[in-house]
DNA sequence: CATGAATGAGAATTCATTCAT
DNA sequence: CATGAATGAATTCTCATTCAT
């Protein structure tokens, strides 16, 4: 994470490669994986085929450093909520918004990963399925505990952690994809779309 | 949809179409689009190659073909329960339970379904995101309808029928996608896991 | 060797096959392997390129498969010899002789084999590599077998055998070769030329 | 060949463009001309790519230069011994040893000269196949010369000179080769290997 | 001079589609 | 209709060569 000293050089072909990754992110995000081509990733670039290679020994590469580039990303804007918390509620309610943020200001590199998560969830061999798998646990684990503590503490009712997480995360991941893709999520309405989402998580839609 | 008569060489020919699409639904499903071949769906059809091109003049018209197929597979499936209920809560529940029946039933059909979604949501041009939005809309009009229905019968509070349909659907898409991903949900739960979204959508995961 | 039934497919495929295998000989007799491109060996069996594929699996393929059919060729042109001999001059003799018939019908194959041995006898990886040093091997035996005879019979100097073949085979493969390249071998030449090598094998050179 | 002055810019230079030619050489030995890469002589000369530029002009220069360079050696390695020379026998076996010498003093070059020598011999166009051609056309001059000479002197019986030398280039060639390759040929042993050959080639391998 | 990043022409390989049988 | 061999356009990847620093 931290590579202190960094030569200007160091530090300008690290800029080169994320330049590359950006441009990739976008199509591979659009197109997918197989359907994106290196002549697409190298135009928009704006880097020669050839150089590309200087930089990653293959496709899959690009499209490997990119999924554990945002995977890293979401899941710091996930662990980043923990201690900010004091109630269940209010992690909840910090969760989604930290979550809305980092889909609004990664757009594309969302697409990607929900692309990633549907398009490699069957394929079991696959270093990127794995790669997904373990985040995936990792913040799920990190999530079970919370509730765990949460129904200890009669915030919520007693059940099955790993199915409040699969509701948890239906409600946040579909809805936020969606609103998105309908262009109706911007930053400035987080505060309001959150809540509406956590209340009706907490109290359900029944009038009271 | 008025295939009235049908000669025996009709049948025959609807016969082998839906076998190839059958055998072309399980590896769509698994690689999706560009990584499917035509020798693999050639061979799981026990085709030859040329002769799935006297079914359909290319590749993207068996996708297309499935799409249809599935998608008004499902649509069927949602407006079957249309008239079988009262309330909005029984509405909602067997509407899941409709939702899981179908996913069982077809799981790969099912996952070529979200696949899709996915992948296609982003290019406006093609002919199947057109046909997706088409089935989606129509599915959510129908939702509309019934909600505000359930809003002035004082079932459910007074909310934005759409922010309520991508709840509903975020919840059960990806429960669903989740549970089946890991082999955790199997016909005779349907009930008990239809009746756990439910509650939860109804009422919360307050404890009261 | 022998596939007694054969379709009339599989004999029209392995036609197509040897066709293929033809025209690369030559190719790569020319240019060696690296130099050698698909394109010309498409363009010379006046294939497509794609084509060659439905026979091969790959470049390496073709040259493997090539090196296996000439190295049995020159193989079974030797030990064809075994029997039709007496005296250990008369073998030497025919073996040469059977070398130069080998050479001359099949002069790029010659050269090809010439050219792996030299250009893969210190890759010691290469699945070639061992094949050529297998069929090697089983030459030497044999040779080095008639020549423990032909000590024992006390028709040539105790000598080791090894060497003896060293020197057999330095006079024979040169001689050829450079024979070949200079276009002096004609196959009327054969009993001449054989016996002009043999009798300074086993004469010398020396005046008597 | 005349550099009678230089300057220590100039003895630097060509001391560098040493430098690239070792590297080169055990690359090309090992891999042949198209499988060798400049990167691979970059990192064994330990210039950078770039370097090499400022020496020759294309990776075609480096072969050819470095094949001038050894030709030239071993043309020398065969010159140097005229005139140490009473008899024939004693011309050849000192010219074997010479041989002997080269090839185990420049193992790698000595292959890369086989090589060279096998590959190039079919292609008629280029200035690498011209220039080993001359190199060869000028020994084999030399050769028949003392050979015309031992035939007068009733050294040795009256045969066409050219394919005398076939045989002793055959005999030598392959020989000093394959012992290489085994890696049984050492300094120690030269005296000894080399009176083998000559022995054989002056009374053969018939028993007296 | 020394360097190595940038480049694109060229090579191997894949695969949807055609078509003769 | 059924078939699969033939095809070449498209794609990934390599590497000699150039050139700015």
């Amino acid at each position: 994470m931290e590579k202190k000293v960094q030569t200007r050089k160091e530090r300008e072909r690290e800029f080169k490669k994320s330049e590359i990754l950006d441009a990739a992110i976008h199509i591979f995000a659009k197109k997918g994986f197989k359907a994106t081509t290196l002549d697409e990733i190298a135009e928009k670039s704006e880097f020669g085929k050839g150089t590309i290679y200087n930089y990653f020994s293959n496709k899959e590469e690009i499209y490997r450093e990119i999924i554990i580039y945002i995977s890293a990303l979401h899941k710091k804007s996930m662990f980043e909520i923990e201690n900010k918390t004091e109630t269940f509620y209010e992690f909840i309610f910090e969760m989604i918004k930290s979550h809305m943020t980092f889909c609004i200001k990664n757009k594309d590199a969302y697409f990607l990963l929900v692309y990633t998560k549907i398009h490699h969830a069957k394929s079991t061999s696959s270093e990127i399925s794995k790669l997904m798998d373990c985040n995936h646990n990792e913040i799920t684990e990190f999530f079970i505990e919370r509730i765990k503590k949460a129904i200890m503490n009669s915030e919520v009712t007693d059940m099955d952690p790993e199915k409040i997480i699969r509701i948890i995360r239906g409600i946040t991941f579909t809805y936020v994809y969606e609103s998105l893709l309908a262009n109706e999520l911007k930053e400035e309405q987080i505060e309001t779309e959150a809540k509406f989402i956590v209340d009706i998580l907490f109290d359900g839609i029944k009038i009271k």
